[in-house]
RNA sequence: GCCGGGGUAGGGUAGGCGGUCAUCCUACGGGACUGUGGAUCCUGUGACUCGGGUUCGAAUCUCGGCCCCGGCCCCA
C-alpha cells in the first residue's frame, strides 16, 4: 500500500519546522506589542460566507464538500471572511472599538501549486475593526513594516494606494459598476501595455476621454511622496477624488511619523476587490520572482457585506510560507543548535535505574534531556550523542557513582569534570 | 485548465539504444574495541513510483495514473 500527500501540500520537519516556530513567534511578538489579540477560526465554513465575500466564481478556487448533513461547505481560501463572521457573532455589539485581532492559521485554495504557492498554505495576519482614521492604516502598515524588518527581510517594497481616489473620479464621471470592477480587473494586472489599450484603445472599456486620460496618466505614477502634487494636481476639481487625497496624504504624514520609510505609493495597486473602500497595500520582495507579493492589504466595508452594521476595517496578511522563501533568500540561515542539553549516556545496565532518576530530576529543573532508550554500547552512545551535537554528555558509571559522582562531557570542547549527584542541575545551568 | 523536466534503499546518486546477484556515498544494525565521540576495517538490513502494453526477457522501450520540480492561466 502506497500513501502519498495531495498535490500542493507540503510536510515540514525538524529544523524548517523551528525555523518557521521561530518565524511564527517573531510575529506574534510584533503583533502583540501593537496591542492585538490572537483569534482562531474553524478551517471550514459555509461555502456561502465566501461567495457572499467574492462571488461564485471563487469556488473553482476553493476545497468545498457536502458533509453528512448536506451542507457545502468550504475550507477557508484566506481569513478576513470568517473573522467578519466572527465579528458578526460575537464582537459586534459588546467589545469596545477600536478591535485588534491577528490570526495564523492555514488556508486551502484548489490552484496549481508551484513555487511559493501550495494548495495548504499559511497566512499570518490581522483586521483592526472599528478604526476609520488614516492613523489607523497608518499604524497597520508600520506594524507590517516592523514585522518584516524583525525577520530580517531588508528588500521588502510596500506599495500603497487609496482607491478611494479613482472610485471618487468615477463617482464623478458616473461610471457605472460592472465597468468599474472590469477596468479595476485590467489595472490589477499590471500590465501598462494592457491597460493603455484598455483606456485609449480601439475600445475602451469605459467611453469618456476626459476620464481615461485622467486614468491613464495617474495610474502610471509610481514613486515616494514626492509624487504627491502630481496626484494632487489630476483630482484637482474632482471633489471625492480630493477628499480620498487629503486621507491619503494624511496617511503619509502619519507614517512618517511612525519613522516607516520603505514605501512607494503605487496608484497602480488596486487589489481586484469591489469590497475595499479606503487603502489598499501589497509587500514585494524582487527576489521572490512571480511570487514576489508576501503580503496585502487595505481598507474594507466588508461586515456591512454580510450583514452587519457599516464598520470600517483595515487588515491585511502575511503569505507565511512567502515569508519563509524570503528569509531564506535574504538572511543567513546559521545552523541550528541541538535542543538538547545533555544526553544521558550510562555505561552498564547496572546503572540504568540511576540514570533514569537522573533524566528525571534534570527535566523537572527544565533542562532538555535526552537518555538512551535503545540500551546501546557506550561507545555507540557517544558516537549518537556526537551524530546529534548534544552540548553535554552525562556519563553514568558505577565508578564515578560510588563516590556519589557522574561525569559531565562538553561535547563541544572536549572538556569533562566529575560532578556531585546534587550539584549537577546547578552544574549544567550554570555553564 | 495548459506547457516543460523529473520519480532508483531513510537521505543523496550511477546505470538508461532491453540480457550475469542493480553502482557508490551516507544513515541505520552487528562486530574488530566489556568506561569516552567526529577515524579505520569487516559485516548485515534496505530501492528501480503505480498499473497496462511490446518482448523469451523491462529500472531501461511504450501508454496511462499518482506524486515532485519549474513556467503559464489565475491569485478573493
Amino acid at each position: 500500500m502506497e500513501f502519498t500527500r495531495p498535490r500542493g501540500t507540503k510536510d515540514f520537519l525538524f529544523d524548517e519546522m523551528r525555523r518557521r516556530k521561530e518565524a511564527e513567534s517573531l510575529l506574534r511578538n510584533v503583533f502583540e506589542n501593537y496591542g492585538y489579540q490572537e483569534i482562531q477560526t474553524p478551517l471550514f465554513e459555509e461555502l456561502k460566507l465566501f461567495t457572499t465575500k467574492s462571488g461564485e466564481e471563487i469556488v473553482d478556487q476553493l476545497y468545498n464538500f457536502k458533509d453528512k448533513s448536506d451542507r457545502e461547505l468550504a475550507l477557508r481560501p484566506e481569513i478576513t471572511a470568517p473573522v467578519a463572521r466572527l465579528y458578526l457573532n460575537e464582537l459586534e455589539k459588546t467589545a469596545s472599538k477600536p478591535i485588534k485581532l491577528y490570526y495564523y492559521g492555514s488556508c486551502f485554495r484548489y490552484e496549481r501549486p508551484q513555487k511559493g504557492r501550495f494548495r495548504q498554505f499559511w497566512q499570518f495576519g490581522c483586521e483592526l475593526i472599528g478604526a476609520k482614521s488614516p492613523e489607523g492604516e497608518a499604524e497597520v502598515i508600520a506594524m507590517c513594516n516592523a514585522s518584516i524588518k524583525k525577520l530580517g527581510i531588508t528588500t521588502a517594497d510596500i506599495n500603497i494606494n487609496h482607491l478611494g481616489i479613482i472610485r471618487g473620479l468615477f463617482a464623478h464621471f458616473g461610471i457605472d459598476v460592472a465597468t468599474q470592477r472590469e477596468l479595476m480587473i485590467v489595472i490589477d494586472k499590471g500590465d501598462k501595455d494592457l491597460l493603455k489599450e484598455s483606456l485609449i484603445g480601439e475600445n475602451p472599456i469605459i467611453d469618456n476621454a476626459e476620464l481615461n486620460e485622467i486614468l491613464l496618466e495617474l495610474i502610471d505614477l509610481v514613486g515616494d511622496k514626492s509624487i504627491l502634487p502630481q496626484i494632487e494636481a489630476l483630482v484637482k476639481g474632482y471633489e471625492e477624488a480630493e477628499e480620498a487625497f487629503a486621507e491619503f496624504k494624511e496617511l503619509i504624514e502619519t507614517l512618517d511619523s511612525s519613522k516607516v520609510s520603505n514605501y512607494t505609493l503605487n496608484l497602480g495597486v488596486a487589489r481586484g476587490l469591489d469590497y475595499y473602500t479606503g487603502i489598499v497595500f501589497e509587500v514585494y520582495v524582487p527576489e521572490l520572482g512571480a511570487q514576489k507579493q508576501i503580503c496585502g492589504g487595505g481598507t474594507y466595508g466588508l461586515v456591512k457585506v454580510f450583514g452587519g452594521q457599516e464598520v470600517t476595517s483595515t487588515g491585511f496578511a502575511f503569505g507565511f510560507d512567502r515569508l519563509m522563501n524570503a528569509m531564506e533568500e535574504l538572511t543567513e540561515q546559521k545552523e541550528l543548535e541541538s535542543n538538547i542539553n545533555v544526553f544521558i549516556a550510562p555505561i552498564s545496565d547496572d546503572v540504568r535505574f540511576k540514570a533514569f532518576e537522573i533524566a528525571q530530576t534534570l527535566r523537572e529543573n527544565d533542562i532538555a534531556t535526552d537518555i538512551d532508550l535503545t540500551r546501546r554500547k557506550f561507545k555507540k552512545l557517544m558516537n549518537y550523542a556526537n551524530n546529534k551535537k548534544v552540548k553535554n554528555v552525562a556519563i553514568i558509571g558505577a565508578k564515578d557513582l560510588e563516590d556519589g559522582k557522574i561525569t559531565i562531557k562538553n561535547m563541544e570542547s572536549g572538556e569533562q569534570s566529575l560532578v556531585n549527584l546534587d550539584e549537577i542541575v546547578s552544574y549544567l545551568k550554570g555553564e
